[in-house]
Order: structure tokens, then C-alpha cells, then sequence
DNA sequence: GACTCATATATCGAACGACGATACATTGTT
DNA sequence: AACAATGTATCGTCGTTCGATATATGAGTC
């Protein structure tokens, strides 16, 4: 009976996302999506339009850079970070536990607080 | 050599936020908004002009109900968790949990794997 | 009396990311 | 021949967040 959660994209937490799949070594979109996804489970459904703009904008960045590949009749435009990108996933890593941790610390007493109803 | 850190909301997150702080009794707006700072630290500058559209969102969906009240010159408009608000509050929770669970997928490995540089 | 700070609620426009639809081209499957 | 999967991309819409601004009272101070 498998219980599934849909909800939009966290605004920034997508960026975390992408970095962090491609700190595992160089990607291109259409795995990028399906890494994400399989990893949101039901959660997450990552859309083409919104990847793809995403993409362009850590290029515009300088967090991640990329180069086309033509492999038989296949094109495909493989992103991989660059140091700037390292140190933006560490940081915004490093945020992103702080930020869990206040979201959390309003949480967990107020869920102890709710009656059963 | 207190790090600041300090970042936009994540869109949806302080729905949880503020839900979380009326689940420990009524509350106004003023009040809301310096707990939720209290709990963000550096982290989070939530402002007023974020904090009391997103009041009159949560009432309109029916999830907090308002009452005003007039003592010695001051006016406070105290909110409150309806049973749907705090249904609402549930869920968001479990959402949260699970969303904080697949970044946490993607962004472990990842911090593992990147160099040190 | 004038000034400033904290309290208290509210609205407005700008900015921007996420969404859904759509487009288009190729490869593999039925 | 038709269709699903692969692959990248753009466009308009929507809605939350942000920052500035407005307003009014109470308390403290110069």
C-alpha cells in the first residue's frame, strides 16, 4: 500500500541535487534526471524544464562546465564540476545541514506537542 | 570566529515552520516571526513581508484560525492550528522527512567522493 | 517636547525558480 | 509503420520569497 509523497521541488535544493550527482564523476542530463528521480523515489519527479534550465544556469556560474560527445548518431552534453563546483556543494552542503537543523528543532517538540486527534 | 550563514527559505519550509510553532498553543505574528528567527540563528532572517502573506495563505486554506485581540492600546491578531491544520502539520512533517532522506542519498556519497582539493 | 527603539500588522512590486507543455531528432522495439 | 525510450531545449505561467514602505502605539531618554 505503498504511501506516495509528491510535492514541488524545494527552491535551491535542487542545485544540491545535481552537484552531488555529479561529484560522483561527469554526467549528462537525461542520467542526471534519473538519478535524481531514483533517488526521490516517489518524491521527486524531476522534469526535463526544469533540469535543463538549471544546468545552463551552474554553467553561467562556472560550477560546472561541459563538452558536447558525438557517439553514433547520439549526442550528448556531458557537465562536470569544476573546483568553484567542489566548493559549492561543500558549501551549500554545510547549509543545508544547518538549515535541516532549525526546520528540526521546531519539529521534533512540536510533534510532541500535537494531540493524537 | 562564529561562521554566518545565511541563505533564502526554501519554498514550503516555513509553512512547516510556522505550523510547527502553533502547535505549541496560539500565537501572533510578531511572536512567530522572532521563535522561528530564534530557532534559525544566522540562518534564517524570516521578514515580515514574508511571514504575515504566508498568515492569510495558511487561514485561507482553512489550516489556522484568527481572533483579535485589544488590550491597553496594543493589538495582536492571535492565530491558531485548526484539527486540519494540524493534519496539515503531520503530513508536512513526513514530507519533510522523506524529502531530507533523498538529499541525504544523493549528498552522502557525494561528500565522500569529492577530493579534498 | 522631540527623538528613537521595540512592538505590531499589513501591502506592494520585483525577482526568480519550478512547472507543464511543447518541440524535435535519433535509436530500439513491436 | 507505429511507438516508446533516449536526449536536449525553450516558452509562458504561477506562486513564494524578498525588500521597501506605510502606519500606529508604548516606553525610554535627551
Amino acid at each position: 500500500m505503498a504511501e506516495t509523497f509528491e510535492r514541488e521541488l524545494m527552491r535551491g535544493s535542487l542545485d544540491l541535487m545535481v552537484l552531488s550527482v555529479l561529484a560522483d564523476g561527469a554526467n549528462y542530463g537525461y542520467q542526471i534526471q534519473k538519478r535524481v528521480r531514483e533517488a526521490g523515489g516517489d518524491m521527486i519527479k524531476l522534469q526535463a524544464g526544469t533540469l535543463y534550465p538549471l544546468l545552463h544556469r551552474l554553467q553561467a556560474d562556472g560550477v560546472i562546465k561541459c563538452q558536447w560527445e558525438f557517439a553514433n548518431g547520439r549526442k550528448r552534453k556531458w557537465y562536470e564540476l569544476t573546483p568553484a563546483g567542489r566548493r559549492r556543494l561543500r558549501d551549500q552542503a554545510t547549509q543545508w545541514d544547518h538549515y535541516a537543523a532549525c526546520i528540526r528543532q521546531l519539529l521534533t517538540p512540536a510533534l510532541t506537542a500535537l494531540p493524537a486527534d
